[in-house]
DNA sequence: AAGGAGAGCAACCGCAGATTC
DNA sequence: AGAATCTGCGGTTGCTCTCCT
């Protein structure tokens, strides 16, 4: 897990000014349960404020920009880890169609998902798979020809809906760790069981955004009458349209377990599924909002069957004209996009 | 049982845009 | 205005684990 020894031969990193603060003594790779609970405590108490200052304050022999990576992408408590959902796969898929390898933006619309967990997800499973069932993962369209379903060919009202995804994302970009919270992130829970539970500032960020027009076509031309053998699978598409078509406010929080891994470190280690359950990382618990219970539906998780996959090729077949007719009928948006 | 191959993913790197002075 | 610094992002690496032979 992890890297340790990065090879010598990109040393030149010291003259970068991302890379402040690291000098001799500053240690690399795995962070250790001690580290990881200096960081989150220091966090708690003061937020993080400067990167590059908080290594000091917080007693840690780490660079800035590594604390901040270790926060970002593990410590927060608004991380959802785990399985990625059929409906998360999907609209990772149909996100990534529009908006290419924009991480962050796609993140930004997968609720408590990491943009370095999508990436890492994308890159070592759909991605995969889509070139297994000879779809071009970068174009979305099938290696042997065929429609061009998005990229290059990306239509007028496509390309204006991905501005606008993307101009989302930032509006919605994840707030910052404020030791004094904005008015916003004020809590309203107070049945928690640890004190963590009850910082103001650990209220997750509104988890739907409300313009997925695009989406909503997609899903809706392509998906409500998609006929998948699997029932479950077809339950589960019925009620993610559901949940992308109305507008939430924030979901009920209740008591799930967050997992970690320390590799050899003595908490959990990752796949070992029954370990897993029952070693816990800096957060024993978290509370995560009642939709995670999507995830759960599907026991056998329909995205793996061949069939599935089959029937995906399909669908990217003959779907990108059908979304073009759809999105020309639900709007007339402006000629250029105005945020 | 051993060891090689591949999968999974945490963490690093370097660049670029944003912000500060 | 521009240099210095900070932060975020996307690409990549390499360690650990699991599976297969």
């Amino acid at each position: 897990m992890g890297r340790s020894g990065r090879s010598e031969k990109k040393k030149k990193q010291n003259n970068n000014s991302n890379m402040v603060g690291l000098g001799v003594g500053v240690k690399k790779g795995p962070w250790t349960p001690e580290e990881d609970r200096k960081l989150l405590s220091y966090i708690q108490q003061y937020g993080h404020g400067s990167w590059r200052s908080l290594p000091a304050k917080a007693g840690l022999k780490r660079c800035g920009k590594s604390c901040r990576l270790r926060w970002t992408n593990y410590l927060r408590p608004d991380i959802k880890r785990g399985k990625f959902s059929l409906e998360e796969e999907r609209t990772i898929i149909q996100l990534h169609a529009l908006l290419g390898n924009r991480w962050s933006t796609i993140a930004a619309h997968l609720p408590r998902r990491t943009d370095n967990e999508i990436k890492n997800h994308w890159n070592s499973h759909i991605k995969k798979r889509m070139t297994k069932m000879g779809i071009d993962p970068m174009t979305h369209k099938p290696k042997s020809g065929g429609t061009q379903l998005l990229g290059s060919n990306l239509n007028h009202m496509a390309q204006w809906e991905a501005a606008r995804l993307e101009a989302e994302a930032r509006l919605v970009q994840k707030p910052k760790y404020y030791p004094n919270p904005p008015p916003y992130l004020t809590s309203t829970t107070t049945t928690t069981t640890q004190e963590v539970h009850k910082s103001p500032t650990m209220v997750p960020p509104p988890s739907y955004l409300p313009c997925l027009d695009v989406l909503k076509v997609w899903q809706g031309t392509l998906w409500s009458n998609y006929s998948i053998n699997n029932e479950s699978l077809q339950s589960l598409i019925s009620t993610s349209n559901a949940s992308l078509a109305t507008p939430t406010t924030m979901p009920e929080l209740n008591h799930v377990e967050i997992k970690s891994s320390y590799g050899d470190q003595g908490l959990a280690t990752k796949d070992n599924d029954q370990e897993d359950k029952t070693l816990m990382g800096p957060f024993e618990e978290f509370e995560y909002p009642d939709h995670d219970d999507a995830s759960n539906f599907i026991n056998e998780d329909p995205l793996r069957s061949p069939d599935f996959w089959e029937e995906f090729v399909d669908l990217l077949d003959g779907g990108w004209n059908s979304l073009n007719n759809n999105l020309a009928m639900i709007a007339s948006p402006p000629a250029s996009p105005v945020f």
